[in-house]
RNA sequence: UUGAUGACAAUC
């Protein structure tokens, strides 16, 4: 059994949750194994990554009628799934649950819930969360400590976040190369590179050497200050400390020279990384399509799409909305249709960002009265309208010089717990 | 053998 849960977790890890679910047949059918809450634990852990909620909770089912008993980790697991998406109240009755069937959440439930609300941008809550661990006798660890810190960094509250390593000392763990790396990309996201790389130094005395992860992370704040020089020197420097550029540093590099639209070096990039071990990923070829897009050159977007699929790369919901607002911006609406369509076709549902593109495209058009309406059937298919839908509405109105429409949005947006930017 | 934290792509 041991065996087949590690052939079965390389299998999730690769997101090949197909043969993994292969595997777990194959364990009782071919060799009268019984899967065990392991396999379970694996399998349902696989999908939530892949954010299948649906698969994971069908695997629950079959773990308890197989007759095996749901643990702490698959409490954690699960939970994890409904932080992702965004039903805290869920996973607290979830937690409420636990304790129900006898068993506790442990530091890991409590970080996982944690790090949703941080991923939220809902830090208050995920504050009175520590104390609430705490109290229940439970110690917060590096980890959970990392995951506030991110919250507060990507909030832009930098001081806050430093504020957390004292507590994090009072309640005896320990700041490490992530706590580092998450405090400099948060100061990167900033600006403020003289002060994140002033922390890439002090890493080196404290024992938590940077890692690619960091290497990426600065390479991206320069990169995104226009500072590619500076990006280049920081590469050569690190890899005389054994850290060389991977396809993320890549993936940054392209995206920089095609923001300055020097799409012939790009092409020429991609050529010469055939032939290395860098290979292009999803995001590469992502990237290199949004830049054909927004230069307007859609014959080469789609070129690449194709090129993206012969290299065994499936296109993404991120990879769609591109490609459909590339389609969109140059007022070849029935092609962003087909893709619409493709979409569907490859098992991929348009998400808040795709909507909020049409939404743009139809008010555009001056069709606000569509656009509202597009609105309503969101919500109705289970999705938030964000910032992004109201400023795109209020934006449309304001064009059409329909303010006092404009102004309600507004209310609507505020009262419906988004703040307006 | 299973669960939580940091880097890169899309919309206003």
């Amino acid at each position: 059994v041991m065996t087949f849960n590690t052939l079965i977790k390389a299998q999730c890890k690769a997101g090949e949750m197909a043969s993994a679910l292969c595997l777990l047949k194959h364990m009782s059918s071919e060799f009268a194994l019984v899967p065990d809450e392991v396999t379970y634990n694996t399998l349902m852990a696989g999908f939530i990554q892949k954010d299948k909620m649906e698969e994971a909770l069908e695997l629950l089912k079959e773990m308890k009628s197989n007759g095996r008993t749901p643990d702490t980790v698959t409490f954690s697991i699960l939970i994890n799934g409904i932080c992702k998406q965004g039903r805290f109240e869920e996973a607290v009755k979830f937690m409420e649950e636990m304790l129900g069937s006898g068993l506790y959440p442990d530091t890991v439930t409590f970080t996982t819930v944690i790090n949703g609300f941080c991923k939220r941008g809902r830090i208050e809550e995920a504050t009175e969360l520590l104390e609430e661990m705490r109290e229940s006798g439970l110690y917060p660890n590096t980890v959970t400590f990392n995951a506030l810190i991110n919250g507060f960094c990507k909030q832009g509250r930098i001081e806050e976040a430093v504020k957390l390593l004292e507590k994090m000392r009072g309640c005896g763990s320990y700041p490490d190369t992530v706590t580092f790396t998450t405090l400099i990309s948060g100061l990167s996201k900033q600006g403020r590179m003289e002060e994140a790389v002033d922390l890439l130094d002090a890493m080196w005395g404290s024992g938590h050497y940077p890692d690619i992860v960091t290497l990426t992370t600065l390479v991206n704040g320069f990169c995104k200050q226009g500072r590619m020089d500076a990006a280049v020197k920081l590469l050569e420097e690190m890899s005389e400390n054994g850290l060389y550029p991977n396809i993320v540093i890549f993936n940054i590099i392209i995206n920089e020279l095609c923001k300055q639209g020097r799409m012939k070096e790009v092409v020429k990039l991609m050529e010469e990384l055939r032939g290395t071990e860098l290979y292009p990923n999803t995001l590469t070829f992502t990237t290199l399509i949004n830049g054909f897009c927004k230069q307007g050159r859609m014959e080469e977007a789609v070129k690449f799409l194709e090129e993206m699929r012969r290299s065994g790369h499936y296109p993404n919901i991120v990879t769609f909305t591109t490609l459909i607002h590339g389609f969109c911006k140059e007022e070849r609406i029935d092609e962003a249709v087909k893709l619409l369509e493709e979409m569907g076709e490859n098992g991929l549902y348009p998400n808040i960002v795709t909507f909020n593109t049409l939404i743009n495209e139809i008010c555009k058009q001056g069709r606000m009265e569509e656009a509202v309406q597009l609105v309503k059937e969101i919500r109705g298919s289970g999705f938030n309208p964000d910032v992004v839908t109201f400023n795109t509405l209020i934006n449309g109105l304001c064009k059409q010089r329909r303010m006092e429409e404009a102004l309600k949005l507004l209310e609507e947006m505020r009262g419906s717990g988004l703040y307006p930017n």
